[in-house]
DNA sequence: ATGCACCTACTGAACGTTTGTTAGGTGCCT
DNA sequence: AGGCACCTAACAAACGTTCAGTAGGTGCAT
């Protein structure tokens, strides 16, 4: 609370005469952080071209957001380290699932044989590890600096991504 | 420390004999928790099998590993979380370096012309995430009680990559 | 066998700092 | 005059850490 205090050039005091406590304080900047994120990805579902294309795009843009804004997603690791069951509903429901869904409807596109949700998932697990964990993969030999470059990273898992459905509908 | 402590029934000083302060003591549990894990990976890679099931093993036994013990793998969560740089090289070098590698050489093995380092990085990425983000994925449409078990998640993960690898190849 | 020196494992009590939080007061705008 | 935004200063609790001291064991000279 000091050191936001100093922060925002005010005193602890002054904080809590606008926020109750700590906790609500938290949850309301979590809540505030992610409500101007969706736009991003909107732009992409109304781009033309082919569900190869928009998927492409859209790991894109997802390892970009994560990695121009850095606090914002501490802030969800830290979010979901916690894993509140009351909190990743809200979260969930009032934030992600749009996104997740126009996800889950564009690989089903691609292969619609297969489990959708699980396949969406995969698209955002691959990249969201890549970024999650930079700071250890360095540390292991093979690796590479253009392993943190955004459009080398969405390149490699968009690829991997098509070729595993090339080949189950071979 | 007290909690601690108090959970080994031991005064707070009688932990500092033994350690010489917190973040040591840490860093040994850290090493201590992934030290019994390392044999579990290390029959994987005893046993014999073409690559894809050795593959497929590995998955399986890191999803077992992390859903087993979910305080480890909060820890680990945790720690990469901070992300201290000098902490990272640590636990790269002192802990998981040599799984790493073996993996590197499975994927090698599978796809000679592919950057293995990425492909290892993409194993573990898909299953840590949807140990991870389970309590958020939960809260989607399409989710199913079985994405909740190990077998069927290393199931859909190992035909993902062998399928890609697959079209690679073509 | 006894006394002494020395060790390890441990304790209780305190150190100084940081934590979240609040009581009481000051100045400003309406 | 009264409410609002803000301050200083303090609170109790929790934090990591240290210090002086003790119980019990081992080895050794007497």
């Amino acid at each position: 609370m000091r050191q936001l205090a100093l922060a925002v050039e005010l005193s602890v005091a002054a904080i809590y005469h606008h926020f109750p406590d700590k906790n609500t304080l938290y949850l309301e900047a979590v809540r505030f952080a992610f409500s101007d994120k969706e736009q991003v990805f909107d732009q992409v579902w109304k781009s033309d071209g082919s569900a190869e294309e928009k998927l492409g795009r859209f790991i894109r843009a997802l390892i970009e957001v994560m990695l121009e804004d850095r606090d914002f997603h501490r802030l969800m690791q830290r979010e979901i380290l916690e894993a509140d069951p009351a909190r990743m509903q809200l979260l969930a429901q009032g934030v992600f699932n749009n996104q997740f869904c126009l996800l889950m409807q564009l690989v089903a596109e691609m292969a619609p044989d297969q489990d959708s949700h699980l396949l969406a998932t995969s698209v955002i697990g691959l990249a969201k590890y890549y970024i999650e964990y930079q700071p250890l993969l360095k540390n292991f030999p093979g690796w590479k600096p253009e392993h943190e470059k955004p459009e080398f990273i969405a390149m490699h898992i968009t690829t991997l991504l098509l070729n595993s459905f090339k080949a189950k509908a071979a």
